[in-house]
DNA sequence: ATGAAAGCGCTAACAG
DNA sequence: CTGTTAGCGCTTTCAT
């Protein structure tokens, strides 16, 4: 359906009925195909008439390179997968944005497969990448020594993301949780709360394990009397909240909280309002990650703040430097991205920071 | 680097060196290579043995078909294609969530080319598609039909996404914000407020075109004497706040207001809440999007909510009829995709809905 | 039911 | 500097 007929090439051509491939062009140009080749690739060796000739038959022809016959034979799909979980909007976008834009940069394409929320699906996803990609970003809890051994293409170059794998084929760049905790418990502990108490994440997660050693490290350090103070928590809103009951239920209620992750921070706010206690003035409260939400609710949350925009970018580049046979040369292969203390209304420092215009406006 | 002998035949060797072709699938299931594409690709006319010994090779090499070589011949690429903007976190991952799993379930890969800010950056992206998939979801305020006519490869389907292109060849989903906002302005009066001011969008942006339509819609229907107000604003809080700003400084304040989008709101509500106006008692506010923070925010704020995931879904879905070219069958090229009206604390009607948990806990 | 052979569009030797 | 030619790995006639 569609056809036409092939022979249509009244001279200078435009509505090419079928796409143009590599002959076309040398005919047009009265070239052998071999010339166009070097002309396309920049290999050299070609007079500046004939590079002339096959660029005007490229354009008049709307060429396009086939990329499927050039992968064939070069081997490369310029293009790198990215296998996400089901991550929160924020870091999704934010990271899938500074991946991108990094690979753009590099004429690199993004192949993305999110929402794995299973080792099979995860499985699924990186080996039906396979012969599709020149490399891989990986991040994904269920990500190990044995799942890479069992469904990486043995000789594709993979970053991984927030894993503790330590395998020198597979670098990885994490975030600085452990500095990040620290670095907030200590302000909490600087700026005069006595004890600081910590909500925690899932048992499992890496994160939040990071996090936790940061809060004794600095605990520790700094507060070595204060007996550690910690309540379970999920992650979500939900147990922040009931995180927050525990905490008010404690014979000495503790005078600062820092929760793994803002979201609990919330749900633990929440806890406290509906208690009639006040934050900053009775309690004062930090969380971790800087969500959106962490600059909108009332008193605006104290956090810790992570550009995942840049965790992509560097994600990529590392990944660029891997595919081009380097090695991650020098330095261990886990990488760390720093984070920052971001002081706002509720751990009761500072309290201008409330209203920031970071994000770009809603499109749809 | 890292060679190794290419007849490392012995039988069973799991330890291929180089990637098995579907001739050493051949040879080792002793059959001809035609047979063994005969049954990787389901096509029959091939006895049970045959069948076997083919997969037991397979199986035994680990073979994997080259999905260039396979392109190259057929034509397809099992890859679609999504051009986006710099979206918002929340919408981001949503959509691309949606069209994800429903490519997937297809056996269809995503390449995203994410952040186009602007029309060289959104012919870019398209036109470095061409070839590399069999169909394109499009989201982008620069696509026109000017637009496609020079960037888009004549012969690949695509759907576009909220959008005012009427192209029978580039079939649409929108959002229904003229139904949304006609609702949420119907459920302000409904509940009792007389006066409904509108903070609108950007001069130029469809959504916020389509959502001062459906203001005025309702407006004419069920309050036509009264006058309508509309202010001006960017999508944006800050823009927000200046218009909430505005608004108190008109001799008579309306009873109600609607913004375009949810960002507003919250800015506005800053503004309102900063000149002592309390929210819904002295005047009632109502938002569009429902974004996150609309439920965090104190009041609770009343918004109009889309399921951006199933716009994608549904995107994908109508992508593959086309694909399949079965053309958009039946009903008109542009397709609509409802919006529900959520009542919460700001508009002063229910005080219920404050805190869902309808979002999956941060991972990062 | 099976195999041999002809390309898909391109790159990369190898000749001239 | 340019052209000829041999495949890359696969699907698909066309014989058998």
């Amino acid at each position: 359906m569609r056809g036409g007929t092939p022979l249509c090439r009244a001279l200078g051509d435009d509505v090419s009925t079928k796409k143009a491939t590599i002959k076309d062009v040398a005919r047009e140009a009265k070239v052998s195909i071999a010339s166009v080749s070097r002309v396309l690739n920049g290999l050299g060796g070609v007079t500046a008439e004939t590079q002339d000739a096959v660029r005007k038959a490229v354009a008049r022809l709307h060429y396009v390179p086939d990329s499927a016959a050039r992968s064939l034979i070069t081997g490369r799909t310029h293009t790198i997968g990215a296998v996400l979980p089901d991550l929160y909007g924020e870091f999704f976008s934010e990271l899938i944005r500074g991946i991108d834009l990094a690979a753009r940069a590099r004429g690199l394409h993004l192949l993305v497969s999110s929402s794995h929320d299973g080792v099979e699906d995860a499985a699924a996803a990186v080996r039906t990448m396979r012969g599709r990609v020149d490399g891989m970003i990986i991040l994904s809890q269920f990500v190990d020594g044995d799942f890479l051994e069992q469904n990486m293409p043995a000789d594709l170059p993979a970053v991984l993301l927030d894993s503790p794998v330590d395998d020198p084929r597979y670098p990885s760049i994490n975030l600085d949780n452990v500095a990040g905790a620290q670095a907030m418990v200590k302000h909490l502990l600087d700026i005069g709360h006595a004890s600081v108490a910590f909500i925690n994440g899932p048992a499992g997660n890496f994160d939040a394990q990071e996090r936790e050693k940061g809060y004794r490290a600095a605990m520790r350090q700094f507060a070595p009397k204060v007996p550690l103070n910690i309540v379970a928590g999920e992650f979500t809103e939900e147990s922040g909240y009931r995180a927050g009951r525990e905490l008010l239920a404690q014979p000495v209620r503790p005078r600062a909280v820092f929760a793994a992750n803002d979201m609990m921070a919330v749900g633990c706010l929440y806890a406290f309002k509906e208690a009639g206690i006040r934050v900053p003035e009775d309690i004062a409260l930090a969380g971790f990650d800087d969500i959106l939400i962490a600059r909108y609710v009332t008193p605006s949350l104290s956090t810790v703040s992570v550009s995942i925009a840049d965790l992509g970018r560097r994600a990529l580049l590392l990944l660029t430097e891997l595919m081009e046979g380097k090695g991650p040369i020098g330095g261990p292969h886990t990488r760390t991205l720093p984070c920052d203390v971001v002081a706002r209304e509720s751990c009761g420092a500072k309290g201008t920071n409330n209203v920031a215009s970071k994000h770009p406006p809603a499109l749809v």
